[in-house]
DNA sequence: ATTTTAATATGATATATGTCATGTTTTGTT
DNA sequence: AACAAAACATGACATATATCATATTAAAAT
């Protein structure tokens, strides 16, 4: 396929794909060298600030996103007007798969929870690719029998666990994904409103239960920095 | 890849892959000829009768089942000693994919909601099709993501929304999804335990909310069988 | 620096849902 | 047919969580 977006070298963050560490972490290292330098030719650059919607739910996003540094969330809108977050990505991983090889629109909405750094391959270029190399294929596979399998693991905390127990695991889950800072914090930053609407909860429950854990010795905090002081206690919340 | 099974033409359900309209329906259709005939080769067919366990959570699945006939639900055990369901499976549909591609066990169990003909296909035969045939892997690819798109709904639906509506929404998704008797009844057959395990609440309570429905008019019920009256009154449920 | 706005916090109360108890109906078994 | 065992149903009550109100604190904007 012919790619028809320029490309300007002085572009910020105009790299190669092919010498790009960041591949290593995602499907993307299936590729051949080949195929690589010819995405890398086509890709754009993108930095994504804090709080801005990198692609919104219905969009047809056309292509698959690889996330270079920072965070986003992954979330999708209720009928009763809450942002219910589905996923959250970070650094190394890809945003698009499944909307790729559905050929529908995006049934969820990514918002960058910090400044970001992405790589945005057109559909045109990967597409190919996917129907081709069947060792990229195969490893898109397995990440969407991961995400598949997590979101198994999701539906059964929420249908069976309490508020309690489903922020407890949450901070766990961010805690042993993502890492902490070097002074011990959650490298995730998260305001109460969004563990909210990771947990599932109001944001008044939330806050309150953050406030419990606190209480208990579970966490300490520093406005929005959370640092896990028990890390088993809150493994063992009722 | 050298078959191990022995099989008997005699056996029961020993039909050949390559004839039988089942694959129609599921990604086994992106198979040629070839492949289907070394496969039916290979496969082995089982009865299971209802409430009958097909795997369990854990267990080593070693291949696919293609279900024949029957219906089946998928469901994870709680910590709480709750079974919730995960996804119902019918006629036409493969089981297993998502371990096949991972080599995990399975995340969870299957167990027969009626009588079930079902082929199973071992992973060493199926495997190597899986990586070479792109066209094959594409049509799991393309299930897989769908499976993730649903499972994401489920998540918010857990999240957001009351156990009235959520199990409104369930009789809704059973009517369209796996259609009706020649009499209206809703064809797969729940016990409210089921229904409570789908919906993710105690079984006292799906058995009110279905009392409820029956005294708005949204059903109807004779025993275990179901008539959704108002359609579009399910829907409306808040 | 000051003002405005948003985020966090906490109390009071309402509501949905869970739990326990108990009775009835249906289904399966001898 | 008679019995046992599930499944279904419903009431009474306990509890978790939502909602509304109102401070307080932190962050952003001027």
């Amino acid at each position: 396929m012919f790619c028809l977006f320029l490309h300007d070298p002085k572009e910020k963050g105009m790299s190669k794909c092919e010498q790009c560490i960041i591949k290593q972490f995602n499907s993307l290292k299936a590729l051949t060298n080949d195929e690589l330098v010819r995405i890398s030719k086509c890709k754009t650059s993108r930095t994504i600030r804090k709080g801005e919607i990198l692609f919104e739910e219905g969009e047809n996003i056309n292509g698959v996103y690889c996330v270079k540094d920072g965070i986003c969330k992954l979330s999708k809108l209720s009928e009763n007007g809450k942002d219910q977050i589905v996923k959250m990505v970070v650094k190394g991983q890809l945003i698009g798969q499944r909307s790729l090889v559905t050929e529908e629109s995006s049934n969820l909405q990514a918002t960058a929870l910090n400044d970001m750094e992405v790589c945005f391959i057109p559909k045109s270029e990967i597409m190919a690719d996917l129907q081709k190399n069947s060792s990229f294929s195969f490893e898109v596979l397995k990440e969407m029998a991961h995400d598949l399998k997590e979101a198994d693991d999701v539906i059964v905390n929420m249908a069976q666990k309490s508020v309690r127990q489903r922020l407890a695991e949450t901070l766990v889950y961010i805690h042993d994904s993502f890492g902490v800072n070097p002074d011990g914090t959650l490298s995730v930053i998260l305001s109460r409103e969004d563990f909210a609407n990771i947990v599932g909860t109001a944001t008044e429950s939330a806050i309150r239960v953050l406030s419990q854990f606190k209480k208990e010795g579970l966490i300490s905090t520093t406005g929005k920095y959370i640092k896990i002081e028990n890390l088993n206690g809150l493994g063992r919340v009722e």
